[in-house]
DNA sequence: CTGAAAGCGCTTACAG
DNA sequence: CTGAAAGCGCTTACAG
């Protein structure tokens, strides 16, 4: 019988106290028994280990958790799983997180920072070990200082990694791309290829990855000689396909010599400027080469497959864990500085 | 002072005993006044919340869990996350779970079997108040019996809903798309556009999504007096974008008479058949009409938008949602059958 | 309106 | 090697 009935007809849970009773010892030999620690027989561990096999019994990990202070349990806040990026870092760190035997909720935020602010409030509720943030706030240059201070006021209670750009001034550990490395390899690589006017398309100033990308661009496009330009787009949806798309179109119709290469924000940008190249009559890599970043599967997804920067999905979201589990282990934990992942470029048919 | 160091520097959980003691009442005097369960004076009331705020205390989830015997968690497993379907589908069950208050922990199985029986075990053993499986075993058909009888037991404790077609074999609750109705709406309106010689790609036989839309395409072709072919692919990628790019190229290879309309198996395979078409510069909908299932966002990333069965995600989350409350709320609950979501067609320009 | 007490299911010194 | 007991932090009848 695996769930006995009570009165109200409310299956029970089977605990050690059952299986105790059934074999004749004390809960506590139960409980030595299946977790491994402290000494039991031979004969009664054997017993024990057959009737747990028997019903299939899971010691109530609600109970082991009040007792031992931790849940095995981690928050992890995106703006949208459906956003490649984040479905990608998210994959690579729950495969962490379940080998360790962490298990991880995952909430979106939609970027709505009060909804943000509910979660993160959820997750203290529930006790969670540790708590990694992506995206939204984390990413926005001018952030109302009550929500900088709610992060801060979270992280001094519970382990916490930010996966974004100064994280410092969250007080807690982040782990980001590079973003000024994966520039600079970009360019060098374009400048290899004999490249020289290139334009840089589809972010806004008041994030850090764009800001970031801008700033590298010009400093480095000028230390390797190069024509950098960068036009960023107005309008809400300045990551997105039709972004990429809508830049171009509107560079098409200016009527001015187009530069060499434009290198989108991001993929989804740079996928948007392909197909918008294509519908021209453009050729690619011929008339114009195109580039993005994050190495989203949709690069490969398209007529010429497009040049990306990967911030290397693996090795991220296993450092990202790995922070976070240091710091779940170090009672008291002292947050470091925010360490930058060396993006590798993939080079592939939008360029020459 | 929000954690109270002990001798080993370890910071103390504030609990409702430390709130009680500054306040000079009872701990169930402070349970009471937080929880708004059963009578406190408002003056008691007053002084308690100002201090709950004042610490922003959280009461312990487990130990009101380890009470309440239920965890307000809910287990959700999925293949990959970073396939656009099982993300979009998850991004809208998981805005409900939330305003129910309920969290859910995400868990990627690759499709490995094994890897999903270990996640199922550790989710049994976090007494999670129910379980959401998507795609992996759910949509194979010949799944050998031990991995069928496993998920019947998981189902007998806790509740479950299977994303996915004959969830009855499981006996659990099934939400899935209505195959056969979209792909009724489909060739309905592919007739209506005048289209006759009509081929489906990208799937395979042991995979009920396949094996579904291919009889109904048949049964449904016939009754509409359509010319209906279906080629399936061989290997293991056959709902990827290049199962669409290498099933149109193999097509042209063989110089035989194209169909007018080619259906793929999911948006992905679409994706890689306009690619194709494209390349080979036939025009689409000119020369050769597109469409696929599921709407994913890469439907309109393309210079052709892609016409696409809609499985509507909003409502399938939702639903999904609404159907596991409905079996944790009713303790011993028993499971419905599969209720079927019908598609919607979205059509873009990839048809006439 | 309030507090003492028992209990949720487990673990862990402690004494034997 | 084993069991009785206390405790993790909360809730909830129960008696007052």
């Amino acid at each position: 019988m695996i769930s006995i009935l009570d009165s109200n007809d409310v299956p029970k849970q089977l605990t050690i106290y059952d299986i105790a009773k059934e074999v004749g010892v004390s809960a506590a030999t139960v409980s030595r028994a299946i977790s491994g620690r402290g000494y039991v027989s031979e004969a009664n561990k054997t017993k024990i280990m057959e009737l747990v096999k028997k019903y299939n019994f899971k010691p109530n990990t609600f109970a082991q958790n009040l007792q031992a202070g931790f849940t095995k349990t981690i928050g992890y806040i995106v703006p949208h799983i459906g956003n490649m990026y984040f479905a990608n870092v998210y994959y690579e760190f729950e495969k962490w997180a379940s080998r360790h035997g962490y298990m991880t909720i995952l909430l979106n935020s939609k970027g709505d920072y009060d909804l943000e602010s509910k979660l993160l409030n959820s997750l203290q509720e529930k006790h969670v070990d540790g708590i990694v943030i992506m995206g939204g706030r984390m990413d926005e240059i001018h952030l109302p200082d009550n929500y900088v201070k709610e992060i801060q006021e979270v992280g001094k209670k519970i382990p916490m990694v930010s996966c974004g750009a100064e994280a410092e001034r969250f007080g807690c550990s982040g782990i980001y791309t590079d973003d000024e490395k994966g520039v600079e390899e970009l360019l060098q690589f374009l400048k290899s290829r004999g490249y020289q006017r290139i334009l840089f398309t589809g972010g806004a100033d008041q994030y850090y990855p764009s800001y970031i990308k801008k700033k590298a661009a010009y400093a480095i496009g000028e230390k390797l000689g190069l024509d950098i330009s960068v036009r960023w787009l107005t309008g809400n949806d300045v990551f997105s396909y039709s972004a990429g798309y809508d830049s171009l179109k509107i560079l098409l119709e200016e009527k001015k010599p187009l530069p060499e290469v434009i290198c989108g924000i991001n993929d989804y940008v740079a996928l948007g400027v392909v197909n918008c190249a294509l519908e021209a009559g453009l050729k690619i890599p011929g008339d114009l080469a195109v580039t993005g970043f994050d190495n989203a599967s949709i690069t490969t997804m398209t007529p010429v497959h497009i040049t990306s920067i990967s911030p290397r999905y693996e090795y991220y979201g296993k450092k990202v864990f790995n922070t976070l589990e240091k710091l779940m282990q170090a009672q008291g934990a002292v947050h470091g500085k925010t360490s930058l992942i060396k993006p590798e470029i993939i080079i592939r048919s939008s360029t020459i």
